[in-house]
RNA sequence: GGCGCGGUAGCUCAGGUGGUUAGAGCGUUGGAUUCAUAACCCAAAGGUCGGGGGUUCAACUCCCCCCCGCGCUACCA
């Protein structure tokens, strides 16, 4: 199973440069990947680590309308932003690259010929809304339209959020395009689909047979939810002109999906990557060891060596993309290989909800660095501890603090502080001999001497929590061993011993700063400055002797400092804001409907009734079927409201009802007419009633 | 409703293939200590392992049913 590989390619997955990144998206794909890859490194492993933006897909030119601006300016935008926070974070990208440059068009439209030349994309003509004022083709989302199945006058193109309903728009009823309010029209195109379900035998195979085992469980559910379900042809275009275009003649117009050329970014990026090698012209490359007489061609040795372990780092909304999608398009190809694995995470919540920039409930990566400068180490301390790897985890502003004062100041910073401190009162600050060992010593070597090989073995089983939890084990072995021997006191009597101490205790430093530095790499350079010691090799750690007895330290410093509680609550109170802010400015704003006359609006008879009988509906999570008595008569009426209403709740309730709408089946009952509701901006419904009870029956016009 | 993943100490979480008194960190309480950013070190209290059945000599761990959370999916005229 666990094969000795030659060299290993790791992927992040590339942020969507639609906006800022938040802690829930470095919790997810980033930290892990870059702890993982900074200890490949220090094993000295051959290893490549790519991102990059990912640039395409609708929106961006959505987002661009929304900021005033170009989609360009949009990309330019946030992949700087993102960039830098991912550099002040200590994200080791041998490369970040971007999917808007020449080279990843280059590969993606060879990938995408490759697999039309073979005959492996099937062609398909249909009818697709269009907005011949702005000139394009809509994407179901910004086409709204009354639901055909509860009425809602604000549906849309692909879902209903009333009353749920999955749509597509050709379902809605009174379309119109949410960029010019126009109504769209019908108009063929045609586009290229991947035939996924020719591949599902082939899926079972290598993913549900070979990687039963070493798939993570929440990777593996999904992987087996979706194949087991069918998998559906998938196109593989888009009509829009923002995008990679589609490499075939009288292909005008249509551009790649986005989540075809995404994961090929990673490819793109590596070549990218070897050729500015290769030219010794870096622009996006940051090569974070040596690569020797790089050519450019070496970009093959990574993505087409058997002998190359491939791992993609994504969250849990990235699965079926890296694990399905993705695998099938290199498996079409041919030459390429494949994942070795997909260690996916789950998501992280904040203070009890989920984590949702356009709610304003969230920490972005900016926000966190600009409130938090020269503190990176204790974000990637507390995600590192609390990280979603088997369910969803959650992030709290007290737990922030309590990790920072409780464990990195009080365990680790103190104990390479003590050790310090105290070479410098008895030992002039040089690393003093050791002579003869007594027990506790031998002991406590022995276990420094068993912390790497712990530590690696989390990493490699991609248990990056466990992992970090080794490393303040460490310091706490060493906070242990101060308390059991206490060289302030034995320095009355045998100086021979406190040196014996303080060199093992120094020792244990100078491990520490060697396997940290995965998890915490500014303070591993801020450790080994004051230790003077330079080396960072991990197949040396556990060593008790990487500081020779004489070797002057350097100025001792605070690693961490204490966080007062001002400064947190000071955090919670803007999350609250935010989100209030937030709230604010997402209040919707539906373009008013077409004009209506009067008569149009008499046709409808909307009468108060009154509720007399409720009852949930067998088989179904939303349905409600409702006694009514409308004046008229007393009839049944199906509503889908159960997720917001009691049946009990309702009765005797005063509702408003619209008693002339056809009556339809629902679930097998004749539905007459429809309860009409009032949607809140949360998406809550609530009825309309009368100020005071009027009889049943009364009209409303 | 179907499928997937979860429901373990006050909090955040670990617990391959069932087996002695169910673990960690934080928090709490008590003790010890003063080299250290009142930090460290030791100890204790604290859990009917969501609920109920079943298989077994033995189940947190396997099977069935139910409840709750999250995700996907269906019904929602």
């Amino acid at each position: 199973m666990s094969k000795d590989f030659k060299r290993y390619l790791v992927t992040a997955a590339l942020p969507y440069a639609n906006g800022p990144k938040h802690i829930g998206h470095l919790a997810g794909a980033y930290i892990p990947s870059d702890v993982y890859v900074r200890y490949l490194r220090s094993a000295g492993k051959e290893v490549v680590f790519v991102c990059g933006s990912d640039e395409h897909g609708t929106a961006i030119p959505n987002q661009a309308l929304k900021e005033n601006t170009t989609a360009q300016a949009i990309i330019d935008k946030y992949d700087a932003q993102i960039k830098d926070c991912f550099q002040q974070l200590g994200m080791s990208f041998d490369i970040y690259h971007r999917t808007s440059e020449h080279i990843h068009h280059e590969t993606s439209q060879e990938i995408f010929l490759n697999l039309y030349n073979k005959g492996l994309l099937t062609e398909e003509v249909s009818e697709q809304y269009y907005d011949d004022k702005a000139n394009v083709f809509l994407a179901d989302r910004y086409i709204v339209g009354t639901c055909p199945k509860c009425a809602n006058p604000n549906a849309y193109g692909d879902q209903c959020e009333r009353c749920g309903s999955t749509l597509s728009p050709r379902e809605l009823i009174n379309p119109t395009s949410t960029l010019t309010g126009n109504a769209p029209v019908l108009k063929t195109t045609k586009h290229w689909y991947l035939p996924l379900q020719n591949y599902e035998g082939w899926l079972t195979d290598w993913i549900l047979k070979s990687h039963k085992d070493d798939w993570k469980v929440n990777v593996y559910g999904q992987c087996k939810s979706w194949i087991d379900a069918g998998l559906q042809p998938r196109a593989m275009t888009r009509d829009l002109d923002w995008g990679i275009k589609v490499p075939l003649p009288n292909a005008e117009g249509k551009v790649l999906y986005v989540w075809f050329d995404a994961p090929i970014g990673y490819i793109s990026a590596t070549r990218a990557f070897f050729n500015e090698l290769e030219e010794k012209k870096l622009k996006y490359a940051t090569p974070q060891r040596n690569f020797v007489n790089a050519k450019a061609t070496d970009w093959k040795h990574y993505w087409q060596d058997s002998e190359t372990k491939l791992i993609h780092f994504v969250g849990k909304d990235n699965i079926v993309f890296h694990c399905i999608i993705f695998p099938i398009i290199l498996k079409a190809a041919g030459e390429y290989i494949l994942p070795e694995n997909v260690p996916a995470n789950e998501f992280m919540n904040l203070e009890g909800d989920k984590m949702s920039t356009s709610r304003g409930w969230s920490i972005e990566m900016h926000e966190y660095l600009a409130d938090f400068p020269q503190k990176p180490d204790v974000l990637r301390y507390a995600l590192l501890t609390n990280l979603p790897e088997t369910k969803d985890s959650e992030f709290t502003w007290k737990d922030f603090q309590a990790k920072n004062n409780n464990e990195l100041v009080a365990i680790f910073g103190n104990f390479v502080n003590r050790a310090l401190v105290l070479t410098q009162k008895y030992f002039d600050n040089k690393v003093p001999a050791q002579s003869s060992l007594t027990q506790i010593d031998q002991r406590v070597l022995s276990e420094l001497k068993d912390f790497p090989a712990k530590i690696a073995a989390s990493i490699d089983a991609y248990r990056f929590r466990e992992a970090t939890a080794s490393v303040m084990d460490l310091a706490r072995l060493g906070n242990k061993y101060l308390a059991e021997t206490e060289p302030w006191k034995l320095a009355k009597t045998n100086m021979a011993g406190v040196a014996t101490i303080l060199n093992i205790s120094l020792q244990i430093a100078a491990n520490l700063s060697i396997v940290v530095e995965p998890f915490l790499p500014f303070t591993a350079v801020k450790l080994r400055e004051m230790l003077q010691f330079n080396q960072l090799n991990w197949n040396e750690a556990g060593s008790a002797n990487l500081l020779v007895v004489g070797h002057s330290l350097g100025a001792s410093a605070l690693l961490f400092e204490k966080m007062e509680d001002n400064v947190i609550e000071k955090q919670i109170k803007k999350l609250h804001d935010s989100k209030k802010e937030m709230e604010l400015a997402n209040q919707p704003v539906i373009p008013a409907k077409v004009e209506i006359s009067f008569d149009d609006f008499s046709k409808m008879d909307i009468r108060v009734g009154t509720v007399l009988a409720a009852e949930r509906v067998e088989k179904s999570k939303k349905l409600l079927k409702l006694q009514v008595d409308t004046g008229i008569d007393k009839r049944t009426v199906m509503s889908g409201i159960a997720e917001h209403f009691a049946p009990e709740q309702i009765i005797g309730n005063q509702v408003t009802i619209l008693v002339n709408l056809a009556p339809r089946k629902i679930m097998g009952v004749e539905s007459q007419g429809m309860i009409l509701m009032a949607e809140d901006k949360d998406g809550k419904l609530r009825l309309l009633h009368p100020n005071e009870a009027v009889s049943a029956g009364s009209t409303i016009s």
